[in-house]
DNA sequence: ATGTTCATGTAAGGCGTTACATGATTCA
DNA sequence: TGAATCATGTAACGCCTTACATGAACAT
């Protein structure tokens, strides 16, 4: 339900999109908060559009299909984001790296796999910081972004320190 | 594939257990790391059995089976921690909301969606406060997790304050 | 002419959620 | 006896990923 909301999310902030745009759109300023490709948003806006929450206009250049939302596209948005409880499921490969750290024996090598995650973590930093202010539409979500992903750096810094503070006991 | 190495590592840790008892340390010690129901343990048992990465072993009171890791299992377990380059993928509801914060005109809106957030971020962090030590394994991916957690939590309450001076401006 | 970007889609298969369904054991 | 907990599963449906497929327009 949540892809849907995002993109009439985007679509009443930024007005009428093509499907190829919003996929743009998802990858440029919603990335950190939620993931998309263009295999997944092209059926849901067909299915949208038959549920009335989106219309879609005559077709320009290159088989171009322009979509707008509708006052009940508006309506449902306004109603997820003012009664609906977000849920707090999680599903996070870095953390569940961490979960196993424990497995390994080898300091060394559980070392490596810290270095990985803090890699990870390093690259969508500073992927973050490389997103446009963009009119500021985004702020909030990517304060919150950015300070997730810092506290995952943070954590791998720390985690690092303790694994070599244990391997040289010294 | 995520699952399947969650289910390893539990095995693994813990030794032989129950799809029943493998549901229960979901619940209790995966929580914040990654989720999964019965309904999904239940079948994958299964699969993986199939595939030699478990056995099970005879039943016991009450239809109990009780699955162990096979060598096999703990092979593609340290594989996967030792190769596998973690998935950046995030689907965050309260991130998504926060994303959509700025179509509300009415800051008093704005405001109570971000302590509905603030209240789910609070409870979550009281449920990790409250695990046991157990024996310390999921101590790292523990301390990501409650880290996380503190990290939206300090969001909820900045945003608060900026919500608050926004809506009286003298 | 060739490559890149724009622009759209389908299909297969796997992952995840919700609802449904069953029955044994234990404790009050 | 009845309620709670233990213990297992199935089915339907929806969400997501990967791979496949097509073609127009534009820049060099």
């Amino acid at each position: 339900m949540s892809l849907r909301i995002a993109l009439l999310g985007l679509l009443s902030a930024v007005g009428p999109a093509s499907g190829y745009d919003l996929a743009k759109k998802f990858e440029h300023s919603l990335n950190h908060v939620w993931q998309a490709g263009h295999t997944q948003i092209y059926p849901e806006l067909v299915k949208m559009a038959a549920d009335g929450l989106v219309e879609a206009e005559a077709e320009g250049a290159r088989g171009r299909k322009t979509y707008t939302i509708t006052a009940e596209g508006k309506r449902e948005l306004h109603e997820w984001l003012a009664e609906h409880d977000p849920s707090m499921t999680i599903r996070s490969e870095p953390a569940l790296q961490a979960f196993l750290l424990p497995l390994l024996d080898d300091p060394d090598q559980a070392i490596k796999v810290v270095e990985r995650i803090r890699a990870r973590y390093l690259a969508r930093l500073e992927q973050l910081d490389c997103l446009p202010a963009e009119g500021s539409f985004g702020r909030y979500a990517l304060s919150l972004g950015r300070a997730q992903v810092r506290t995952g750096l943070a954590w791998a810094e720390e985690t690092l320190a303790d694994l070599r503070k244990r391997r040289t006991p010294q």
